[in-house]
DNA sequence: TATGAATGAGTGTTCATTCAT
DNA sequence: TATGAATGAACACTCATTCAT
C-alpha cells in the first residue's frame, strides 16, 4: 500500500524497434569491460539510453541478456563460410591462408571477437551457453576444416598428418593470441600484430621451421 | 586439491603454518569451479575445514585470496626453468621438444594449470593481477624463449623467422588447447590428446606441413 | 568488485536461542497489522530487534516466516483438547458449554486468535498453508466434535440432528464474530461481547428460540 | 463474471459507458483469485479486453478499483430488502426462514458473495473500505433485523433474548460457512450444503437442540 | 586462536503509474 | 479514445566483513 505517486518530471523517449539490439550492444560492452557479475542491469540500461525497467521489457533477466548475446552472434558465423570451404577444390594452402586472413580481420572487429572472449570468460557460470556455442559453432566448423586437411593430404599437398590436430595447430596461435591479448591488453598495434603473427605462423606451418636439408649440406 | 573437511578429532594442535595454503587450495578449487564472484568466503572456509571468520585471519579480503593464489603460483614457475634454457647450447629443437613435453605435463596437473586459467577468466575484474602475472611470468619467460629461437637461427638450425612470433606459433596450440578444453570440457582422454597434439604440432613446425619439393616432383 | 568497506559503528547484540520465536512474534504482529504483502522483512527484523539479514538466518524466505507461524501454532492446538473430549462421558451440553467458554477465552488471546485470522486472510496467496491448516487442525477436531453430538443423540440428550451441520451451527457464531470483529474492529468491549454472545447462543441452541409449547398455550 | 477477452472484431463502436463495469468485473475476479496485492493492473485490463492505460481512464489507481468495487456492491443490497422486512407483520420465524433462504441463494451467486469475502480479506490494507462497508451495509441492516427479533419477543413468538446477539446466532453459521468454505475450498456440493446447513440450523434455533420436556419424561 | 552471530550495502526484479503517440 | 513504451520506487534476498565470545 505504500506506493508513492510520481513526483519529478520523467523524460520519455520512445523508439522501440532497434532497442533490443542496442541493449545487447550495451550489455556486451559492459560484460566485456567488467564481467557479467560486476555489471549492473541498471548500467546496461543507462548505456543503452533507457531505464532499468525497460531492459526487462526486452530481456527477462540478466542471464537472458547473456543468452541473447550469444544467440545473436551465433547465426551469421556458421553456414556461409563453411559452404564456401567445402566447395573449394584447388590448393588448400591458398584457402587456408585466405581463411585465416579473413578470420583474423573478422576477429579484429570488437563486436565479433567479443562473443568468444565473453564465452570463454563466463563459461563456468553459464555451462549451457558454452555448450550451445560448442554445438552450434564448433561442431559445424571443425568437420569442414578437417575435410580440408584430409583433401590436402589425399591430393598430395600435405604430408600424412592428423587432420583434427593439425587444425588445432593452425588455429591455435590465432586463438591463443586473441585470448592472451584480451587478458594482457596487448592492444596497441593489435591489428598489425595479428597479421604478422598469422603470416609468420603459416609460413612456418607450410615450409617448416627448420632449414631444408639441401641448404644444410 | 582434494582436501576433505575435518569434522571430528583434530590431530593434535592445528599446525597453523599450513593453514593459509590450505585456504588457498580451497579458494582455488572453488574459484575454478564456480568463478570468483559466485564463490562464498564461507564455502572456502568450509572446504578448508575452518570457519569463515578464520579465513579473514589469513587473508584480509576475498580479493586478497585471489592475489594470494597468484602470488603463490608465480614464484616457482619462473627462474629455474629459464636458467636452464638460457644455458643450453645444442640443437634447439631437442630443447623445445623437451620443454613442450615438460610444460604439457606440468599443465596437466590441475594445481598448476588452474592459475593461468583463473587469471584468464577473472582478469577483467582484477586488472592488477593480470598485470602482475604478465610482469612476473611473461616478461621473464618470453625473452628467454626468444633467445632460444634467435640462437637457433644464428646457428643455422632455423630459417630466418621473427623470434617473438615464432614463440607464439610454438606455444599457441598448447595454450589454445588448454583454454578451449577448459571451456568446452574436452577432458575424457585429455592427457593423451595433449601429448598427441604437441607431437603433431612440433612435427609440422619442424618439418613443415607441405610435402618436400623433391617428393612432389 | 564494488564492495565497500564498513564505515559506521555497528552495534551487535548476540543472543541466539529464543530468536526464531521472537522473529515469528514480530512477523505475526506485522502480518496482522498490515497484511503479508505490505510487510517488509526489514521491518520484521526491526521489530524483533535484529537486522534484516539475521531474519534470513532463521527463515529462508518471507514465505517461510508465514509457514513457520502456522507450524508453530498448529501443534499445541490439536491433541490434548480432543483427547479430553473423546474421553468425556456425561451430559454433552455441559462439555459443549465448557469447551465454548474455553475456546472463547483462548481465542481472546491475540497470540492464538491471530493465526486463524491470518490464514483466513492470506489463504488465497498461500493455498498450501490453508491446506495444511485444514489437514492438521480441522481434520483432527471435526470428527471428535461430531462424535460428541452423535453420542448426545444416542444417549437421548439431543434430537436427531446432522452431527456435522450441528457442529457448524454451534461453532458458527463464534467464528463469525471473531472474523467480523477482526474486520470491523468491534474490539472495545470485545471480551465481554464474546462471552455474552456465546451464552445467548448456547441458550438458544439448547432451549430453542421459541417459547416452550406450554407457555404458549 | 465470465467476461472473455475480446480479441478480434469489436462490435461497432465501443459502448464506453459499460466499460467501467467490465473493468470492475475483471478486477473483482482477479482480486478474488489472487488477492489485491498479487493482481496486476495490466491483467485487469487484459481480462476486460482493454489496455492497461485505459484502466486508468476509468479508475485513478489500483486502490480506486477496490473502492469502486465496494461502492458498486453496496447500493443495491440495502434498501429494498430492509424496507420489506420492517413492514412485515406476521410470524417472524417464517420471515427469518425466508430471508435466510434468500440470503443463502443470493450469496451463492459468486458475484454477490465476492464483495464481503473480498472486504474480509483486504480489510487490513483498506481500513477505510471496511469502515465504509460497515457504515453503509451493517449499520443499515442490523437495526432492522434486531427490530424483527424484538417484535417477535413482544408478540410472544420468542423468548426474552438479546436481539443483537440473537441476530448473530442466526447469521453466524451462514457467514462462518461461507468464509470457511472460501478458505478451505469446500465447494463440491456447496450449494446443497448451504441449504442443508441453514435448514438444520434454523430447526435447532427454533426448536432447540435438546429433546422437548414431554418426550424426555 | 576460532567461531558464527550480526550487520547492511548492493542488486535483480516487479509493477503501479505516466504520457507520447 | 486507446495503446503500451517508459519510468523508477520499492523490496526480497545475498554475502563480504566485523566482532563479541
Amino acid at each position: 500500500m505504500s506506493k508513492k505517486v510520481r513526483k519529478s518530471a520523467p523524460k520519455f523517449k520512445r523508439r522501440a524497434e532497434a532497442r533490443p539490439d542496442e541493449v545487447l550492444d550495451a550489455a556486451l560492452e559492459l560484460f566485456m569491460k567488467k564481467g557479467f557479475a560486476a555489471t549492473r542491469v541498471e548500467d546496461i540500461g543507462k548505456r543503452a539510453g533507457i531505464s532499468k525497467g525497460l531492459v526487462y521489457q526486452y530481456f527477462a533477466s540478466k542471464q537472458a541478456l547473456m543468452e541473447g548475446l550469444v544467440i545473436r552472434a551465433i547465426s551469421p558465423v556458421t553456414a556461409d563460410a563453411m559452404k564456401m570451404v567445402s566447395a573449394y577444390e584447388g590448393d588448400p594452402r591458398a584457402l587456408i591462408t585466405m581463411m585465416m586472413a579473413m578470420l583474423g580481420s573478422r576477429l579484429n572487429e570488437p563486436h565479433i571477437l567479443a562473443i568468444p572472449k565473453l564465452i570463454m570468460r563466463e563459461a563456468v557460470a553459464f555451462p549451457e551457453i558454452a555448450r550451445m556455442y560448442e554445438e552450434r559453432v564448433l561442431r559445424t566448423t571443425m568437420p569442414v576444416l578437417e575435410q580440408l586437411i584430409k583433401k590436402g593430404v589425399v591430393q598430395g599437398y600435405f604430408r600424412q598428418v592428423d587432420p583434427e590436430l593439425t587444425i588445432r595447430s593452425i588455429m591455435g596461435p590465432l586463438l591463443a593470441h586473441i585470448l592472451l591479448a584480451e587478458v594482457f591488453k596487448i592492444e596497441p598495434q593489435d591489428g598489425l600484430a595479428l597479421d604478422r603473427l598469422m603470416e609468420n605462423h603459416l609460413s612456418i606451418l607450410f615450409d617448416g621451421l627448420c632449414l631444408p636439408p639441401e641448404d644444410t649440406k
